[in-house]
Order: structure tokens, then C-alpha cells, then sequence
DNA sequence: ACCGTGATGTACCAAACGGTACAGCTACCA
DNA sequence: TGGTAGCTGTACCGTTTGGTACATCACGGT
């Protein structure tokens, strides 16, 4: 096995990453906290960017596998909704989340490690979520738009509880999203919005 | 005039922190790029961290006056949603919105000059925007959830809208949760979620 | 027994960091 | 005219930073 140190040192980094996060944090304090030298991580990445290249993409990897293990048992989407949301809001992934988020900022202003990040932090989403709607009998002119706007209210609701921890006031807030989703082929009450 | 100077210099910062962010910024480098010394700024702020205080201060109350200017002139809850959409997604806000979603990843890891900001950062929104909705005609029992809701929304397109660029893809993901909205006190063609 | 390769410890570097002591400067008020 | 309060430049402090040179260790193949 050749790159198992290197792995078994990146699956550490990552963890603890998760727990204080990275902008503060020195090549020297994260190797103290997971046991190790700061001389083995220049050694097995290179520079400070080169760790959190490989977290990213680390991170990018665990989301896409969690992404394509959300298949859907129910051709109900205010059901789905509510799986989703489920999912997304374990505490268990809490840290890993506040991590996702940390990267975001630095990708909004450019770092160039986050390259990766920046390319895919949308796309890879709305792709797979737009045909997952589209199986659920969304016309495709609608499951695009649903996809972007869901994707945005997992992100959005994620913030808040994040930030407040008020679990009921976010599940509630995301029910309301879930009873919304499913009118979105449904016609409307009024006519087409003037102008 | 007592804290002019001050002010002037607070000022410059925060314009510079909105183009290049703080995480990865030294006093040092920031004093030089706004045209004073470091010694300028330990002087007015004390510390780094008594300048991101007042960074984050400056900015509550910049969007605490944005929000009190949201009067609405419409009595329908869609145009409401539009005009809240097209004023948040100003382009020429981008840079705030920025550095707004670095303090708050910030705050997500709980660093004590964010306190001010964690406590005010959901609430001070989910409030007023309660009132106005159920000055449009919504139940309190909808309007506390669809504030948060719209929030949620809110954010989690602009964190698109940022990452992205692609303003036409948000905008439209916009245009359907304001669709969406104004149903939320219609009936459900569907009876109550089972269980 | 030998050697090469990956892994590791020690010890160091120049640069930059946050922060401060101290000596001035300007300007207004008595 | 003489302070006194706010502001600023210089020059320094000890510490920490990312990164590296070098010597060493463990060990599997030959």
C-alpha cells in the first residue's frame, strides 16, 4: 500500500479541520492536534495550499457519494423534500457543514485553492437534483428551476441552523418548503403576473 | 468632530475588507492598501480582533437601515418577494454580501468577535419580515415559518448568485419561490400529509 | 548483507506577525 | 503663552509563520 500514511494523515487533517476550522490555524497547530510534525505535512503535501487542495477535493468526493446514495423510494415530492431535508440536517453532519461553508467564503473572494470548489459547488448539485425532479413528473422547463431554488433552501436553512441551532423553527420553515414544492406544476389561481 | 478620524479610517476598511476579505489579511497589509500604518490601526481599534468588532458592527446596523427601508408598497405577497429579490441582488452589494457570508463562516466556528453577530445575524431578520408578512395578509402561524423560509431563500441564492455569476439561473429560481409564495395560505388540493 | 525508497526527527531560515514604547506633532482652549 | 488632548511616525519587542536542509530510521527486495 503506497499512499496509506498520506491517507490515513489527510482522513485526520480533515476531521479536525471540521471541528475548528481552517482560517486561523497554522500547519504547526494541526499537526500538534492530530499527532503529528509539521515537517509530515509539508512532506506529504507540499505547502499549506496543497493540504487544503486535497481536503477539498477529499470533501467534493464524500458530497458527490452522498448525493448519488439519495435515491428516491418515493415518487411523492413533498415526500421527497422532506427526505432531503432529513438527510442534510442529521447533526452528525454539522461540522462537516460548517467546513463546506468555511470553504465557500474563501472560494467568493478567489483563493486560488478553491478552484475546484468554485467550479462545481452548483453544478454538481442542480444536475442530478434537476433529473431526480424530472423522474418525479416535473416538466423540464419546471425541474431545473426547482432544482436551484432547493438547492438554495437546503443551503439557506442550513445556515440558520447552524448559526441558531433552532432545530423546530428550521424543520418547520422546511415543511413549509416541502408542502410549497409540490404545487410547482399546479395552476395557478391567478392570471399570468402583469407587465 | 471626536471620532471623525476614526470613522474615516473605519470606513476605508471596511470598503478594502469587502474587495479582498480579512481571513487571510494582516493588519499590516490592510493599513498599507488603505494608505495609513499598522500603528494607525492598533491605535483607533486596540486589536484585530477590536477592528472586526467594529467591522461587524458597522455592517449590523448598515443592514439593520437596508431592511427598515424594505417599506412595501404592494399588497401581494409575489411582487413583495420580486422586489425583496431584485434589491438583494443588486450587483453592487455583491462585495458586502462577500464579506457578510466570511463573518459568518466565521461565526459558525464560534470566534468570540463574531458574538455580537451570531445572536442577530437570523433574528434581526425573521422579525420585521414576520410583521410584514402577516401585514399582507398572512396568519401568524404561516408567517413566522414563511420568514424564515424567505430567508433561507434569500441567502442560499445569493450564495449561488456569488459562486456562480449566473444571475438569469438565479433570477429565475427566484421568480419561482415568489410563485410559490403566494400560496402559501391557498388550500392543498391533497389532504394532510399522512402519519 | 546490501541498498533504495518512503517516512520521520531536529534544527534551522528569513519573513512576517500582533502589539507597544516613546518621542514628536498639530491644534484648540484657557 | 502655555498647556493638554488627539493623532502620527519610527523603531523595536518576542513569537510564530511557511518552508527547507540534512541526517536518520525502518524495511522490503535482491
Amino acid at each position: 500500500m503506497s499512499g496509506t500514511a498520506k491517507q490515513t494523515l489527510l482522513e485526520r487533517c480533515l476531521q479536525h479541520l471540521q471541528e475548528v476550522g481552517f482560517s486561523d490555524l497554522s500547519m504547526r497547530e494541526l499537526a500538534a492536534a492530530i499527532g503529528t510534525s509539521h515537517r509530515m505535512l509539508h512532506y506529504h503535501f507540499g505547502s499549506r495550499d496543497g493540504l487544503l487542495v486535497e481536503i477539498v477535493n477529499l470533501m467534493e468526493a464524500r458530497q458527490r457519494a452522498a448525493l448519488a446514495a439519495l435515491e428516491a423510494d418515493t415518487s411523492d415530492l413533498t415526500e421527497l423534500s422532506r427526505a432531503f431535508w432529513k438527510r442534510v440536517s442529521d447533526p452528525a453532519l454539522a461540522p462537516a457543514e460548517r467546513l463546506f461553508f468555511e470553504i465557500y467564503a474563501h472560494a467568493l473572494n478567489g483563493r486560488p485553492w478553491t478552484a475546484g470548489f468554485r467550479e462545481s459547488v452548483v453544478t454538481a448539485w442542480t444536475g442530478p437534483v434537476t433529473d431526480m425532479l424530472t423522474r418525479h413528473g416535473l416538466p423540464p422547463r419546471q425541474a431545473g428551476r426547482a432544482a436551484r431554488l432547493s438547492l438554495a433552501v437546503g443551503r439557506g436553512l442550513l445556515l440558520d441552523l447552524l448559526a441558531t441551532g433552532d432545530q423546530a423553527a428550521v424543520d418547520d420553515a422546511a415543511e413549509l418548503f416541502a408542502e410549497l414544492i409540490a404545487r410547482v406544476e399546479e395552476p395557478r389561481d391567478t392570471p399570468p403576473s402583469p407587465r
